[in-house]
DNA sequence: TTTCAACACGAAAACGTTTTCGCTAAGAAT
DNA sequence: ATTCTTAGCGAAAACGTTTTCGTGTTGAAA
């Protein structure tokens, strides 16, 4: 086992002295033909690499990326890293990933441990609990301390930085529309509460779909389901709850759900009251997901582009990054650098499966 | 925006020297009380936090585990992570991620990123595409540069190392017993290509279970599938295919499949044939994702406990890594170093659910 | 008064780089 | 013969820590 070998060793093993080796590997001019041949020769020979974390040192900047993410195991939020490693990696960048659990405490503590000296920035979306508390003072503090952030999907108007969000609103809108043409008369919607920002944007969409087509939004048809506790684990609940609903109001022929977990089981729960879809009652979901393609019947979706979310994300992250970096050299007062912060809305999608009909 | 202090500006304006910044916010009693004080409060004050990349480059470690899979869109990868990254946190190590997408070439590439001073040991699963060549010298030599390796799921006899696998051989003679029991006669295998070792021991596991009840393994009954091409985007290939098989195979009244993916097409396409599920035919999946949690009807699977994975795994590589660490101190020759590796065996468990008969 | 321990602190090295600057020798120009 | 370039290389600083060792001051012991 033999450990990596250092400039030093090089230096002395040849006789020469560390600058020379580094100049010598970086093809420098100032050293002579034979040295640098020699040199590079004996470093390929025990596979020379530069510490990354000396650079880093050196450099003041890793080339490192810090995602925080509510959670890991969650196919939107897979495809978002996806999307980020995707450029990153294309773009001389590392990728480390921290997990806030949605939680306002662990989403802290993350940040802190990433952000003193780890990485060059993040890439976050925001935990359920902060949205919740509404105390934003984290993120204002590394961006005050240099640091630049890019939120996506789950971002807050409290913090200036650079967005990238999916358009909820009109993708709502668009879903409801398809039901409406579809000849949908009673569409119900099923949400989450208010405090989750794309809930509350989705549920907008939703009236406004409505209210444009001189329908008036009935209350009763919307159900928000309470997910502070994870819902995954209480399955039955959640349907039962559905169940409550589809009963309660029994003219519902379409139903828009805020996401993939509510449509499926929206679909079960229908099929359990020996409702047939699409034809009794047809179904649109938020996010494309695995659960979507492979339901059955396959469920049509308002479709997320996680990846291109993730890019984009990156893109504008490493952007800023580099133009910190050369800007570095023009003075600037700290007020007067162009503070304008850029919101990228990535545009939704329809993809029509077999949970609504299809007229052509 | 005022950039993060150091204890050089502290040690200026405090008028003390840099050590003795160092050794008061550290408590040492070489400081007087008073300046001890004074120099924690200020410290506070400004918010300071020791640089990461410092202390790396000092302690020549950098608490921080390198992850590498072949794809993170993916239920059971993003479970390990999540597994992984629990205990990471909990032992105070953070976890940064890459991604082979299943290539030779960027498995390489991002090991020998990550290699060169970035982290102190890897977490890995071996891509596809290097199962196919058997060309293991890069995980060799990380290995070699005294870098720890813990393989998991996808591993390989030819690297020395920790690794944790799950009982495929095991899972696979468990949920065929099941079937056996729930009395299928006629027991289908759909897998992928051999040369997936979890493929080929799952394969194994199908023969081994109805070898034990004197029943002869029909290789027509075998259905291999050539997922070299990504199944995901050609789903009618895969649906096609199955549908040739049970159609060329009528008498089948039970299946196993290797993925979920698999095990809810052929509940698609048995249906689509007029089969019901479970009473017609019977089927059980390996992994248990979201597809089958919300599939309809749910699928009965056998567990990996993909989490269980990832908190072993790491719980094995940190124990390495700091084991290094105080070892370091005693003297041993190279190769008196004990290394005898460790396979952690993570047991399945069959979770039943509606695609299989319920008997009590 | 001299000696000594204890106290409180600073200087410097080390981790592995890159880069600026300075130095020496050799050859060219004056 | 003297000055000037230039080629080729080394010394040292810097990035931000921690830690070892040294040093000066003070009060007590001899």
């Amino acid at each position: 086992m033999k450990r990596k070998i250092t400039l030093k060793q090089i230096a002395r093993e040849l006789d020469v002295s560390i600058s020379t080796v580094s100049k010598a590997l970086s093809n420098s001019k100032e050293i002579s033909e034979d040295t640098t041949q020699k040199i590079q020769a004996f470093a390929k020979l025990y596979n020379y690499k530069p510490n990354n974390i000396a650079l880093s040192l050196k450099n003041r900047k890793t080339k490192t990326i810090g995602i925080l993410i509510p959670e890991i195991v969650h196919h939107f939020f897979s495809t978002v890293i996806r999307g980020i490693e995707l450029v990153a990696n294309r773009r001389g960048y590392n990728v480390i990933v921290g997990l806030s659990n949605e939680s306002f405490t662990k989403e802290i503590i993350n940040m802190e441990m990433l952000a003193n000296g780890s990485i060059d920035g993040f890439i976050l979306s925001i935990s359920k609990e902060t949205l919740l508390k509404q105390d934003y003072h984290h993120f204002n503090a590394t961006i005050n301390q240099g640091m630049p952030i890019v939120m996506f999907d789950r971002v807050v108007n409290e913090v200036d930085c650079d967005k990238v969000i999916v358009d909820d609103f009109n993708g709502s809108v668009k879903a409801v529309n398809k039901l409406i043409e579809n000849n949908c008369k009673n569409i119900a919607l099923i949400t989450t509460m208010d405090y989750v920002s794309v809930g509350r944007l989705r549920t907008q969409g939703y009236i406004e779909a409505l209210e444009s087509h001189k329908i008036i939004a009935d209350p009763n048809l919307i159900l928000k389901i309470d997910d502070s506790l994870d819902v995954e684990n209480h399955l039955e609940d959640l349907e039962l709850e559905i169940e409550q609903f589809f009963k309660i109001n029994g003219s519902i022929d379409g139903v828009f759900a805020v996401n993939e977990l509510y449509a499926v089981t929206a679909m079960k729960v229908a099929r359990k009251l020996g409702l047939s879809i699409p034809d009794n009652i047809q179904v649109i979901g938020f996010t494309d997901g695995v659960l979507s393609k492979h339901a059955t019947p396959s469920l049509t979706t308002v479709s997320q582009h996680g990846q291109k979310i993730g890019e984009q994300a990156a893109n504008l992250l490493i952007d800023r990054l580099v133009a910190a970096d050369t800007e570095d050299d023009q003075y600037f007062t700290n007020d007067e650098r162009k503070s304008d912060f850029i919101k990228v809305v990535i545009e939704t999608e329809i993809i029509e499966r077999e949970s609504t009909k299809q007229f052509r």
